[in-house]
RNA sequence: GGAGGAUUCGCAUAGCGGCCGAGUGCGCACGCUUGGAAAGCGUGUAUAGGGCAACCUAUCGAGGGUUCAAAUCCCUCAUCCUCCGCCA
């Protein structure tokens, strides 16, 4: 949610904002209006309740003929201050229901445009030449099937599209990336966590999942309880209602996440691109908003260096206004090379949110005896299936070998997959 | 799933329907004292909204209700603890 406060001070910003996000741009102005007549309200009920409080207690003190006379004025006050109260309430519930359809003001560095107008900030390493080397890539698909490491057809069978096996040395790759993510995280200073990934509606709302994004969001009905979709809203959630202190506070969450990808039945049917249920690392910061942009860029090194340490080649893109998620300002992505795609697909990706998301969970700081809401933000580190695809495609070999990145050797136990009979 | 008990200011606790936004202890901050420290003494110590300010308003797990007036009475829910049952 957004400052009222700033918006009151500057509504322009805003409408700017919503207007290169794609956003309705009249929903500013309508809160505008909703909020000074909650105030005034909120005004006018604290004038009466004033009063109440003031004749209740002389009616406390008073005896006899004086008493049942205060009293007579004292409930037809307590009347009016029912009646102020309930529109207050009313006026504030539909003021607030306008603050949150409004999404984070955009950092104006930003792109402007929709879902093809990013920047590409750098390149990284360079795609194999596989004609050059002799011989045609396999896709992952393929690959995992000759390794014996990924087994989409059973997935079908016991669980649905978009459902997988990682089996031998697929979910031993998943521990070595895993491992190898959490390890670099701990001497980065995040400290490593496991989330609950079932949690409450308050949980999913304050990390603002349950706007547009809520189709993606697997319900159980039954106990009012949603699966995340990334352990973002855990992690985020971790601190709500509380004042928290040594900022910055980084960690580095490890759990599964669950997507129901409505709306994507066409996209990425093959593979192991896109499912509903991966594990994935996640980098997590609270930090002073004025440090946010900072760490923004910090999160982002940290993922290149993963990637770079996967030894795959990718580039980095500034993502444009109309792709950012509610509460996010601005947003980077780092996309790997797939060989057998012939194009960048994302792999991470990091949002500073700043106090959009703390102003909902309620999370704040203190400085100079004030508080003030601390600065959101969170970063892939590694989402495991897409890292495994990157990795399976781009160091393949001709006999459907695979070559271990150097760092995750320590980890695998050795230097490349092989196929088994 | 069943039966009890609990939820108050960072922590521990007190709290009669009006004198309770709320006492006490600990902790913390500042001051006095001291050569310095401890002890002792004193003062202060929740959050949010509104107002230039004095100040006003709200919040005693959450939401409803009764009442002129609710931390206190009633209802619903959540969480925690103990016991029983069931399962890991």
């Amino acid at each position: 949610m957004i400052d009222l406060k700033t918006l009151r001070e500057n509504p322009e910003a805003i409408r700017h904002s919503q207007k290169v996000r794609g956003e309705d741009v009249a929903v500013v102005d309508l809160l505008l209006k909703a909020d000074e007549v909650s105030r005034q309200a909120i005004s006018e009920f604290e004038k009466l309740r004033a009063e109440q409080n003031i004749l209740s207690k002389a009616v406390g003190a008073a005896k006899g003929e004086e008493k049942a006379a205060l009293l007579e004025n004292a409930k037809e006050l307590a009347n009016r201050v029912k009646a102020a109260d309930a529109k207050r309430g009313e006026l504030e519930t539909s003021a607030r229901e306008l603050l949150l359809r409004i999404s984070n003001a955009i950092d104006l560095e930003a792109p402007v445009g929709g879902e093809e107008d990013f920047i590409v900030i750098e390149e990284i390493g360079k795609p194999r030449d596989f004609v050059g080397e002799g011989f045609e890539p396999k896709d992952h698909v393929e690959i995992g099937k000759i390794l014996k490491a990924i087994d989409t057809e059973r997935g079908a069978k016991v669980a649905g599209s978009r459902s997988y096996y990682l089996t031998g040395p697929g979910a031993m790759l998943e521990f070595a990336l895993v491992n190898f993510a959490i390890s670099s995280a701990v001497k980065a200073g995040f400290i490593p966590v496991i989330p609950p990934v079932l949690v409450n509606p308050a949980a999913m709302e304050g990390t603002g999942f349950l706007g547009q994004a809520a189709e993606n969001v697997y319900h159980l009905e039954e106990d009012d309880v949603y699966l995340v979709g990334t352990s973002e809203v855990p992690l985020a959630a971790y601190h709500m209602d509380e004042i928290v202190e040594n900022l910055p506070i980084r960690y580095a969450g490890y759990s599964s996440c669950f997507r129901r990808e409505a709306g994507t039945y066409g996209k990425d049917t093959r593979g192991i691109i896109r499912v509903h249920q991966f594990d994935k690392v996640e980098m997590f910061s609270f930090i002073k908003p004025e440090d946010a942009k900072a760490e923004h860029l910090r999160l982002l090194e940290w993922e290149k260096d993963f990637l770079k340490a996967m030894e795959i080649p990718f580039r980095v893109i500034d993502v444009a206004s109309g792709d950012l998620g509610a509460s996010a300002v601005r947003k980077f992505d780092c996309e790997a090379w797939i060989p057998t795609q012939g194009a960048y697909r994302e792999v991470t990706s990091t949002s500073n949110c700043t106090e959009f998301q703390a102003r909902r969970l309620n999370i704040r700081y203190r400085e100079e005896g004030a508080t003030k809401p601390v600065a959101t933000l969170n970063g892939t580190l590694v989402a495991v299936p897409r890292m495994i695809v990157a990795i399976l495609e781009n160091h393949q070999n001709k006999d459907g070998s695979v070559n271990v990145p150097m760092a995750l050797r320590p980890f695998l136990g050795v230097d490349a997959l092989v196929p088994t009979l």
